[in-house]
DNA sequence: ACATTTGAAACTGTCGACAGTCGTCAATCG
DNA sequence: CGATTGACGACTGTCGACAGTTTCAAATGT
């Protein structure tokens, strides 16, 4: 990569704040895989790659630290995190805590518009999972599932599952491969509508357990494989 | 205060980090009212007023905005978290989801060392609540909701149960009170003690969710009088 | 009297530089 | 030959400065 043309020609203005651009960049390295778990960064390696100081560089480092992506030593820099299957199976299991309270709270007031609204989502999901890249398969789940906390109303709910968002795509990205076939996102997706619609809150609860459960042990696997 | 001198005599180590110790400051002259909610902060002000450069105040803004006691608007700088009484009742929505599932886990592993760990806090607690200040028994009693959390063995859970603690120290200050009676207090998480130690989940999720709804409830309260 | 403009002050975003610290590796000693 | 020590290099923590932007209020026009 040339220096500093990371972010383009460097005579586009660049409206948005040189942090977030160095945020976005290391977030889609780090997912990526272009860093390797537990490297460490250089700021001014980065810096210089960049075609930045150093300091956007260090609160880009200090955002991704607070979102997970990056843990920092003192006087040591900032390395690459470093997921153990452990730590996985805490993340899915706040993942389960958060979207079985949203289900719940959903349940609660579900509408027509909302449904609406998951449906088209879930078609768009199947028309993406025949065709295109994982990622994008990935991508368009998580909107399916930030729906469904959004929907439920507490949006600190939100704050807390955008947090643990980038750990996920960080850990699916570990195993390199979409979480499952397409026709079991489909019916899995669709199960969770109709766990809705049927305004049973017990069946709802079970319905997020099943289908968090499924891309949890995935996930899991998949780590076990690669490790 | 003495500028330059906010961090006592400059003449011993400083060991820790600069940020640390600003965001340390910062958080405490925020939970103890010296700044308004919504009122702006200065970077060179306060730079100057601690007798430290920007670089460390960014750094340490930008700590407390992941921890949701600042927001930051962008060329305009950071502002002190104003927390309405929907936010609020959000933050305690996600406050029991994250609690009840800790209690879920918790009550599979509980064994005779945790309680007697959670048993010597109440009692702590108890002893506080009749003697020290509000804060101490704030302080102990989230001490005890982090033991809850921590035993469950969930370390993401835990960090997201830190997260919030923040706001909740943050909200609980703004309606200058502690939150219930001593004796309230200690009937209260005696009974979250029983329910564990009966072995039975439903039992602990109903003594949670009545534990969080009293404080949420009196926190509310609080917050619609004062407003 | 009120709305508009304009100018200065203050502030944030960004940068380059310096000092202290940590890791590394070679030279020295037992 | 292994362990210790010392110096070198790289890096982080921190600082002061500059440029562009925002804000606020005084001055101007209607």
């Amino acid at each position: 990569m040339t220096p500093s043309s990371a972010f383009g020609s460097g005579a586009i203005i660049q409206q948005r704040n040189l942090v977030e651009q160095v945020a976005d960049y290391l977030t889609q390295a780090i997912i990526s895989q272009r860093y390797a778990p537990g490297e460490r960064l250089s700021e001014v390696q980065l810096a210089r790659d960049l075609g930045v100081s150093r300091a956007p560089v260090r609160e880009a480092a200090r955002l991704l630290e607070s979102r997970g992506l990056l843990v920092s030593q003192p006087r040591r820099g900032f390395f690459v995190r470093a997921l153990d299957a452990s730590e996985l199976i805490d993340v899915f299991d706040l993942r389960l805590c958060l979207e079985r309270h949203a289900m719940a709270r959903l349940v609660e007031s579900y509408d027509a518009q909302k449904e609406q609204a998951l449906r088209r989502q879930v078609e768009l999901m199947c028309e993406v999972a025949l065709q295109d890249s994982d990622s994008r398969k990935i991508e368009e789940d998580l909107v399916f599932h930030r729906m469904l906390i959004d929907f439920s109303g507490n949006r600190r709910l939100l704050k807390a599952f955008d947090d643990i968002t980038h750990e996920l795509r960080l850990c699916i990205a570990l195993i390199g491969k979409t979480h499952a076939e397409p026709d079991t996102i489909a019916t899995c997706h669709w199960e969770l509508l109709d766990a809705l619609a049927s305004g049973d809150p017990r069946r709802c609860h079970e319905a997020i357990d099943y289908h968090i459960g499924v891309a949890r042990d995935y996930v899991v696997k998949g780590i076990g494989e690669s490790a």
